[in-house]
Formats: C-alpha cells, sequence, structure tokens
DNA sequence: CCTCCTGTAATTTTAAATTTTACACCATTA
DNA sequence: TAATGGTGTAAAATTTAAAATTACAGGAGG
C-alpha cells in the first residue's frame, strides 16, 4: 500500500515496545508474529526508527527499547523517519503528461500549488498525534474490555 | 500510486474540458494525447466524473463538456467521484495482525481513533480547494511564461 | 450504412510492494 | 572458545495491485 502499512506497522511496534519492552526481549520475531508480517520487514522498520533516535535495539543479543518519552513521538516523526518523502508519494501526479499541450506543459506546476497546501495540512494532523495519545487510546480499550 | 494519479488525471481532463470543451470536440482520444495515459483509463474516469454530474458527456457523437460551475467543483468532490472511499485508502492499516496479542487484537481499533482525525482533515483540506483556484493558478502560469 | 465516438468487460502487461532466502557480524553463556 | 540467538542488509523471488491493451456492442450524424 502507502505510507499505510509500514507506517501502521510501525506504530505497531512502538506500542508493542512501549508495554513489553522493559520487561522482555522484544525481537524482530516477536514483533513480526504480532504484526502479521515477516521479521525483515520489522528489521527495516525497526532499522528506520533506530536512525531517527526514537528506539534503541540492543546489538548482538537483540531487543527493542524506547530511546524517548512517548508524548516526543508524533505521527509526522514516525511517517518521516521511516519514509522520509512521504507526504509527496501520498498525494502524487501522473508522471507523462505531453510537453506538446499547454495544460500537460503546465499541470505539474499548477497542481503542485494546491498539493502543496494539502500536504502541508496533512504534515500538521500528523504533527498533532502522537504515541502517548495511541497508547492512551490502547489503554482505554482494554480498559473497555473489561 | 495512490489518490494520486487517477485524481491528477482527472484534474488535467477537467482543465482541459474547462478550456476547450466549448470550442471543439474533447475526446477520450485527444485527453489521453494530453495527459499521457490511455483512452481507456480516460474514459472510466470520465465515467466517474459524469455519474457525479460533474461533466456531460455527448453519447454517439462524443465530446465532453462541464457541468457546473468550476467553483463548485471542489478536490473533495473529484476524489469522491473517482474513489468513492480514497480516504481509507490513503492512510490505511496493516491487514493481518495477530489475534492473539492484545496490542494485535486492539491496533485496528486504536489506529481509528487516530486516522479518523487525520482523515476528516485531509477532506476538509480537499473542500477548500476548487477547479476555479486550479484554473486560475493555469491562468497565473500562462501569463508567467509571456 | 459508414464513420467516429462512448461504455465496459476481459485479458495482458508492467510496475511496485512484500516475502523469502542468505549470510556476515555481534554479544552472551555454557 | 565455540554454540546460540539476534541484528543488519542485500539480492532474488513471489505476490499483488495498477495500468494498458484488446475487443466489441451500441448511439449519432453525415
Amino acid at each position: 500500500m502507502h505510507i499505510s502499512t509500514k507506517c501502521s506497522v510501525a506504530i505497531h511496534c512502538l506500542v508493542f515496545i512501549y508495554e513489553y519492552g522493559d520487561k522482555q526481549k522484544v525481537t524482530s520475531e516477536l514483533l513480526s508474529l504480532s504484526a502479521g508480517t515477516n521479521p525483515v520487514t520489522i528489521r527495516n522498520i525497526i532499522s528506520s526508527l533506530k536512525k531517527d533516535g526514537i528506539i534503541s535495539v540492543k546489538f548482538g543479543t537483540g531487543g527493542a527499547t524506547l530511546n524517548c518519552p512517548p508524548n516526543e513521538v508524533t505521527l509526522y516523526r514516525i511517517c518521516k523517519a521511516i519514509e522520509p518523502d512521504f507526504s509527496s508519494k501520498l498525494i502524487g501526479i501522473h508522471s507523462l503528461p505531453s510537453p506538446l499541450c499547454p495544460i500537460g506543459k503546465n499541470i505539474h506546476s499548477v497542481l503542485d500549488c494546491s498539493y502543496q497546501k494539502i500536504r502541508n495540512n496533512l504534515c500538521e494532523s500528523l504533527e498533532n498525534v502522537t504515541l502517548e495519545n495511541i497508547i492512551s487510546d490502547y489503554h482505554g480499550l482494554l480498559h473497555e474490555a473489561d
């Protein structure tokens, strides 16, 4: 899919690490079982999150832990870490308009005018949701199930 | 891609129809040449726009024309016409989390809490851009090129 | 009635995303 | 110090989704 899969898997992993990271060794194998994807995909995602400093991974022995408080981890930060130009990919433009047509020649610039605003608004929305919010929603759901 | 291709092609077509619809017969062949895609794709897009009432197509003889003023055609309306549940597809969730894991079992609901806000904001952004805005950007660019 | 165009369906092709496989490298520990 | 269990990547294979092609029935107008 798009940003979707990878980003939602990343969030899945982060919630998992937050909940269990200090109780047990959270490996890519374990995360892959929970998220229903394969270990290599998880390792790639984990690797991106690590580069951004959101988590740490113990080398050799394995196991991931959160590296900063959940209220500092916004969805924007996660998306950006996973896919640096996610916003362009999310709302893209057809690639081969005819340069011989006045409209074809300009459609790219024209759309960029409007799309840029939409992308910015999207990024703002993503800035306004933190991992803390998501974890709190998760806890809410757990209690509701009682 | 995602919303991208089809939606930007649809906008391309609408601008084209607005500019040339009353001067010449705008066929799917012509639009496909301008947009750099193939006529059947265009016909499918045109068909969706027609169902929504944005344009009319003369049956038999061919040729598309705008059916309502450009300021009534928002990007939201276009996206919705082309792909009714575009916003869910745009920001989706991994499909197979493990139901045996507390997090896997709940991640879908948890993400929906936050994602719904983001989707709503996106739709609002799309509501705020009209075909009129885009056409006016286009005319701006044309004059700039002088 | 011939030509040009639309509307759709079905098939094929192409491209992108995921998974699988593979392996070097690192800590711990037995 | 060698075995175990984990990470980090790359490359190849598979799967899936998107787009193009092909095909054809049907309308309007010359």
